[in-house]
RNA sequence: GGCGACAUAGUUCAAUGGAUAGAAUAGAAGUUUCCUAAACUUUUGAUAUGAGUUCGAUUCUCAUUGUUGCUACCA
């Protein structure tokens, strides 16, 4: 929606009904294209059959009406599209309400409740990018939904037990002699994710040796159902935490927590968290509790090796086992569980699971279940599926040592961001900072850039990163974004400081706009609009468009209009409003997608 | 095998069924006595293939080819 679009679509629907004679109709409204003049743009083709004329007169006859009436400044037909001209008090009306609006950005209250759930690492290896991508999605998501005026909670569920968990446990009881964080000097979840990879390495290498002997064959080896003694020490221990065995237990508190520390440490930094914290060691009994009230009902059936089923072949789902045959939990078995305490904590209207595309299925057969159960939350479940980060390899695999790691790659981004500011030599206009604050500048950079980079492909696809290429801190990216506001702010500073007054009575007599004035002004008012537009479509990402696209309607305004050298008192203080606006629109806007930006860089 | 997703400049990404398919980056050429050159000008370059639906298809339908995900005791 494009601002003052009621007010257009009004005098419109008037046109239609005195013109033609049609009542109730819908109204074809667009953007205007870059090339034509005009802001907003009637499509006759839909009404033209109607009003039995062809699109060029249907579009002459409205414009000509709107005219007549005052109703806009200018208009221009090309073939059916009506290209409107709205006069520019009516724009500046809204422009300086806009200003004087501390809450611009802030839609209206809406009274619903959203639980967002995110992030959901396993406590078993550290995390990587692919996560980072889930994690800059769920907190922007919470913080854009906010805006929109939904009540949003923010929740993480930790998959703690399993037998991934009791995977790097085992290898950790074998071989860790010790070894602990401190010792190691190493952060928790990246020495926890050590010991997994090296239970990987021992099955993968007792599998090679089984294909050698010609015990298995390749194939067999690939099969996830192919085991070997390790595993199946894995898969005993599993056992034994279920049944809550001391020592088990104690080992996996002590390792979690590592790796929980880690995690924690990696939260800060990327500055995001949570409400609540679910943990699944705690959700799966409930789970369970669930899975025999199913079999009860009769929605689950239970072969004779005593695993539990449910026959989701009317859904076009197949049958999905939601208990082992020997009574530990699956993934779904939790899932059950902590969905309905979820609903106990917060009865939400909506529950977001931002959760990758590759467990599409599970999530299917997750709210298919809930229906059967007929949970009330069922109807208001929805799985935000993202896509991959891929590499030019392909997926990222932990085995193959291709995963790029998620404080790794924020730490390489920070040095980049140091780096540069050091070549583009404005260390010296920010050496007088000190030390603390260049350091957060680096962070707001290099941080920033990862998220931007992130985000601005939709969530939906799978997307590509080449570390052979560094993400970018050049055109459409983040550092080019918090560079337009460092420089707003160094104008506001100056005019400040030399007590230039700006505000919205010493503005509002300049109207004779250059056009990248113009241009700037309405990109702003569309904030509100891109918001809601964002909300409704669960998509981070149009923010992101709309950040860049506002950044360089500012950079083309500043290299066309001068400020303090502008002709007039009044057209000074206008574009000193105008770019206090952008300024305030570009953090907004920044700070939906989680990033921060500089005072100055 | 079954089910699903995707396919747009050299590369990475855009485009509620609408105008001459936009950006960024890479390539070519320019701009610093002038409010921050992480900037600004100009320029080269793309809808996998074949049908169909209609005033109009990158978008909807079908087929083909290619890439990728899931597929019953990992989470």
């Amino acid at each position: 929606m494009l601002p003052l679009s009621h007010h257009i679509i009004q005098s419109l629907n008037q046109a239609l009904k005195d013109l033609f004679g049609l009542e109730n109709q819908k109204i074809e409204l667009q953007p205007t294209r870059k090339e034509f003049k005009g802001s907003h743009t009637f499509v006759t083709f839909g009404i033209a059959k109607q009003a039995h004329q062809s699109p060029e007169q249907t579009a002459q006859k409205v414009g000509e009406f709107l005219l007549e009436k005052n109703l806009i400044q200018s208009f221009e037909v090309v073939k059916g599209f009506l290209n409107l001209t709205l006069p520019n008090n009516i724009w500046q009306k809204a422009f300086i309400q806009a200003f004087e609006n501390e809450d611009f950005g802030k839609n209206e209250k809406k009274n619903e409740k959203i639980l967002i759930e995110y992030c959901s690492p396993n406590t078993n290896k550290p995390i990587h990018l692919g996560h980072l991508r889930n994690i800059f999605l769920g907190w922007s998501l919470s913080q854009i939904l906010e805006a929109d005026g939904y009540d949003v909670q923010k929740c993480i569920l930790v998959n703690d037990r399993g037998i991934h968990i009791c995977k790097s446990m085992l290898a950790y009881q074998k071989y860790g002699n010790g070894e602990t964080p401190e010792n190691a000097n190493m952060k928790g979840d990246h020495l926890i994710g050590k010991y997994y990879v090296l239970f990987s390495n021992l099955h993968k290498e007792y599998l090679d040796k089984q294909v050698e002997k010609g015990e298995i064959t390749a194939e067999e080896a690939k099969k996830p159902t192919a085991t070997s003694p390790i595993l199946q020490e894995a898969q005993t221990m599993l056992q034994l935490w279920e049944k809550g065995d001391k020592a088990v237990l104690a080992l996996w508190q002590k390792m979690n927590n590592w790796v929980l520390e880690g995690f924690k440490e990696t939260y800060k930094n990327i500055g995001i968290g949570f409400d609540k914290w679910y943990y699944e060691s705690n959700t799966y009994l409930l789970g369970k509790e669930i899975v025999a009230e199913g079999l009860e009902k009769g929605i689950f059936y239970q072969k004779e090796d005593k695993s539990i089923w449910i026959d989701l072949t009317a859904e076009k789902l197949d049958h999905k086992l939601v208990q082992r045959g020997d009574g530990t939990s699956v993934y779904i078995t939790q899932d059950l569980g902590t969905a309905d305490l979820k609903y106990t904590d917060f009865e939400m209207q909506k529950s977001i699971y931002v959760v990758g595309n590759e467990q599409d299925y599970h999530f299917k057969v997750l709210f298919a279940i809930l229906k059967k159960f007929n949970r009330a939350y069922a109807q208001g479940s929805y799985h935000l599926s993202y896509g991959m980060v891929e590499l030019p390899s392909g997926k990222m695999k932990s085995r193959e040592g291709t995963v790029v790691d998620a404080d790794d790659i924020i730490n390489e981004m920070i040095r980049i961001a140091k780096g540069e500011t050091a070549e583009s030599g404005k260390l010296e206009n920010l050496q007088k900072l000190g030390e603390q604050e260049l350091n957060n500048i680096y962070e707001m950079i290099g941080i920033g850039a990862i998220k931007y980079f992130l985000l601005k492909v939709d969530a939906k696809k799978n997307m590509l990163f080449n570390p052979d290429e560094s993400v970018e801190f050049e055109g459409d990216a983040s550092p080019y974004i918090q560079y337009n506001h460092a420089r707003i702010k160094t104008i506001l500073r100056r005019a400040i400081s030399e007590n230039i007054i700006f505000d919205a009575s010493t503005c509002k007599d300049y109207l004779d706009w250059h056009d990248s004035e113009s241009d700037l002004l309405q990109n702003l008012l569309q904030f509100p609009n891109v918001i809601a537009e964002a909300s409704k479509e669960y998509a981070p990402y149009l923010l992101t468009q709309f950040a860049y696209e506002t950044a360089k309607m500012y950079s083309k305004f500043f290299h066309d209009c001068s400020i303090f050298q502008a002709p007039t008192p009044e057209s000074r203080a206008f574009r000193l409003v105008l770019s206090a606006l952008t300024g305030k629109v570009l953090k907004k806007t920044m700070f939906l997608l989680g990033i921060n930006v500089p005072e100055m860089m």
